[in-house]
DNA sequence: CCTCGTAGGAGTGCGCCGTACGCTGAACGA
DNA sequence: TCGTTCAGCGTACGGCGCACTCCTACGAGG
């Protein structure tokens, strides 16, 4: 009977990812999104309960997008290999959200499938519930702060090479090295590690 | 000539850290550390630029009181073990100041030191520059995704049994492991894939 | 076709935040 | 004693998230 509501909880959630991957975390505010889609601050509230709602329905729009069928007929290492850099890939095209991500990873259905999915991948593979609860939390760690660094950009390059040589080589060194590639190489050591624990 | 100050820099570094410490990173203004000290808000500008200067003096104070003497006759992974978990220890006993540290980490003295004395013993070792900078940045970004899950806590529970049972087993198998050991064994991983490039 | 209950958009205001600016008065050399 | 300098602080401004209150206009019952 009444007047029907004009916008969708999706539509919101969009403008607010919107503002994040144009503006930055820091602009993200509900008078920014309401500006975003023409509306009233306060107009928001009919849709969403408040900002933490907002928020959580950002990460899970980032997370609940990704293709959790690991790539059939290779083995196990190159399917956990391909569900890690899927999720590094889908985070990592809206870096400005991450830290909104890291916060709501842990309750998001989004991530639960995904992390179902890797685990699913590490039973085939033999490894026994100890292993896989070492091997989970390792490789999502080591995905989060990977995701960090990169979001951080180089050291800034202010460490003088005078008092730290070997560092400063480093910096030097991660010009020549793509972003995916170093991801993919620190990725190894980890899926070398578990390979030892299998045999 | 002039009235002395009655506060250093460092006092307020203090009473920063421990309106942190206390009520968390969003209770830290700049009203509540001068409430801290007793002193009027804008007295604080008397030692420090601004809120940015603040924070950044906060992570330093964390990052730069790590002890970066490697343990001596040890074998090399115990070495880096040994830093990484003293760097985990620093900034784990101040949990809430996590955000800050992993903002600032690229310009901090402290991290420098650290990172050079990481990138030390692996030199020693034996690895090359390439081998060095892929290890040092899988530690760093797999202890900083670590830090930032042990924040977090469990993953609330709420991912349902029926759906994601072998998440779910994890869920169970975790209260049986310390975060300590957790963060040991996921660092052997990697220790083990550098060990076997460098072999 | 008219009427009227109600869903929902918009305006206002409160209590936070960081911080720019300008005043007051204490401390010390002359 | 006086002058100078600067520590400490009061005020003010623009921005934020959000609670509350009005007013609009939609669409079903008669």
């Amino acid at each position: 009977m009444p007047r029907p509501k004009s916008l969708t909880q999706s539509q919101v959630t969009d403008a607010a990812l919107a503002v994040i991957d144009r503006d930055g975390l820091t602009a993200l505010s509900m008078r920014a999104v309401a500006a975003e889609l023409g509306m009233a601050t306060m107009s928001l509230y009919r849709y969403v309960t408040g900002r933490d709602e907002l928020e959580s329905l950002v990460a899970e729009r980032v997370l609940g997008s990704l293709d959790i069928t690991p790539p059939p007929g290779e083995p196990w290492q190159e399917q956990v290999a391909a569900l890690l850099v899927r999720l590094r890939a889908a985070v990592a095209a809206h870096p400005e959200a991450l830290p909104l991500i890291l916060t709501h990873r842990h309750d998001s259905p989004g991530a639960w499938r995904w992390a179902e999915a890797v685990l699913t991948v590490l039973h085939s593979a033999g490894f026994t519930g100890r292993q896989r609860l070492v091997g989970l939390r390792g490789l999502v760690s080591y995905l989060m702060g990977a995701l960090q660094t990169d979001r951080l950009g180089p050291p800034s390059g202010a460490a003088d090479a005078g008092e730290h040589p070997l560092l400063a080589d480093i910096v030097r060194q991660a010009k020549d090295l793509s972003p995916d590639d170093e991801f993919r190489n620190g990725l190894d050591l980890l899926l070398r590690g578990l390979a030892d624990h299998l045999a």
